[in-house]
DNA sequence: TATTTAATTAACCAAACAGTTAATTAACCA
DNA sequence: TGGTTAATTAACTGTTTGGTTAATTAAATA
């Protein structure tokens, strides 16, 4: 499983590491803060051996600061599984647009009246009209 | 490794199973067809379990024709995994942005000109501006 | 009905993974 | 310098993964 995107997502494959990096988006923390919630659960060598699996797959950073290690997101990790997910979001879109789009037609037919769409087709995902 | 979003990230983390849903993007196949390009690489009880492992994750659909099995993507089996990568890619892009300004600070200092920018900045993700 | 085609299941194996406890490294501090 | 704190490494274990070959299922066809 030596390439890049395979490890990342391997890395994400884990709740824990999931969670270790949610810690993270909120801003830098040293090994024994990010391991705080997870000490309950599991051993440090289990902690360190997750960042470890993080850190290869380039989405955290550790620099030293005397005993301690500092942590950090690293957001250029992210680049290649972030453009992987693009392709697909777009078809998943299209897709469930399509299918609002059909449950809208029902509506109207059960109904006869027209109303305001709630659904996803409002452009919450920010893409091109 | 119960839940699903860690079930679609581990389907993710193998390039065979990565190229087998880049195949199907293209439109629906049966197990054969899928099978072909990897037949010199392994064996089709091999193609049989990776298709099982990305139908577990939800990713993909199959429905029997005869002998065959009609192989589709399934696009909602994608919401979750890129929901999840959505939030991460905020702030990828933020993070890059801003590198890509610190350059063009760097290269009008050196140059003393200013230059139209063809960096990512210019939305090519259709996010608000 | 016997054969071929399409795919899966069974049984097995080696390597990788996720955890453990015990030992070690390395920096700070009293 | 001896002890404490922070984190990692070592050695081991059970489970999961990704592959194999051989056997099986099930539908189509000659």
């Amino acid at each position: 499983m030596a390439d890049q995107l395979s490890q990342t997502f391997a890395a994400l494959a884990d709740p824990t590491r999931r969670e270790m990096l949610s810690i993270l988006s909120h801003g830098q923390a040293t090994v024994s803060e990010i391991a705080e919630p997870f000490l309950k659960r599991m051993s440090m060598p289990a902690v360190t051996k997750h960042l470890k699996v993080l850190e290869r797959a380039g989405l955290v950073t550790k620099t030293q600061d005397a005993q301690r290690r500092l942590c950090n997101l690293n957001p250029s990790g992210f680049q290649e599984s972030v453009q992987f997910m693009e392709q697909y979001r777009q078809m998943m879109e299209e897709s469930l647009d399509r299918f609002g789009a059909y449950l809208e037609t029902l509506t109207k037919q059960s109904t006869k009246t027209k109303r305001k769409s709630k659904t996803r087709s409002s452009n919450k995902h920010g893409r091109k009209k």
